[in-house]
DNA sequence: TAAAAATACTCCATAGGTATTTTAT
DNA sequence: ATAAAATACCTATGGAGTATTTTTA
């Protein structure tokens, strides 16, 4: 179990579909696809229903709680790294306003934004 | 920043020197020195005292950190990896008596052992 | 000078990519 | 019919090994 894979689990769980979350996390499908079946090898456990159900991929049980265990995990990390950046304390992203660059459509506004908080 | 990695750098800091660790771990010695090198280069902290004092490699405060952060985050993936092996509340490991296999002596006795626990 | 760590290479396992098929709505 | 996931196959990055050379107590 490594925190890449972690990660890619996660994403793929917020995102409902390894689709997006291969987007997101600029890998493809199949790559998403593979790490997450040898995953499921792995821990012995089928973490998403298959097929069947709704499209949005829904977690099983099993899944349920590796979800819930990843994201402490991926958290603590982050925070580890973060904590080396000398960035403890700070929250980053981006916000775009008028659409993503995939679209082709004509970007409006865009804006790189940091939270500082004197605790996290 | 990798789960294995991590489990690398406690090594070293529990066995007090790459060698001792790489045994440990069934690696070999430069293979945990080029890990732990790029873990610094990572991170951008040096996390070992080189050189100078003591033989027994000292962490820097920055290693006392990560020191500390590792062992949250690799404890919480051993655990989850455990709840999937329906271990909850099992430590494993084994006991040898008489010395180990490297140093050609006489094995006198060893045990599997496991003990369960109502709760972790 | 005798240990342990660092360096220099080589190799290979596997993460990741492309192309395609299968599945399910 | 169509969009997403699975499968097959290939590539290549970097993790790990062997051999050797610094280090420093």
């Amino acid at each position: 179990m490594e925190l890449r894979v972690l990660r890619y689990f996660l994403a793929v769980v917020d995102e409902r579909g390894y689709t997006a979350a291969s987007e997101r996390l600029h890998v493809t499908q199949p790559t998403l696809s593979r790490q997450i079946a040898d995953l499921e090898r792995e821990l012995g456990a089928e973490l998403f229903v298959r097929g069947k159900h709704g499209r949005p991929l829904e977690l099983t049980e099993d899944g349920e709680l590796l979800r819930r265990r990843a994201e402490e995990i991926v958290v603590l990390a982050e925070r580890t790294e973060a904590a080396f950046r000398g960035n403890e304390g700070v929250l980053s992203g981006s916000v775009t306003v008028g659409g993503g660059e995939t679209q082709g459509m004509t970007l409006l506004a865009d804006a790189a934004v940091t939270l500082r908080a004197a605790r996290l």
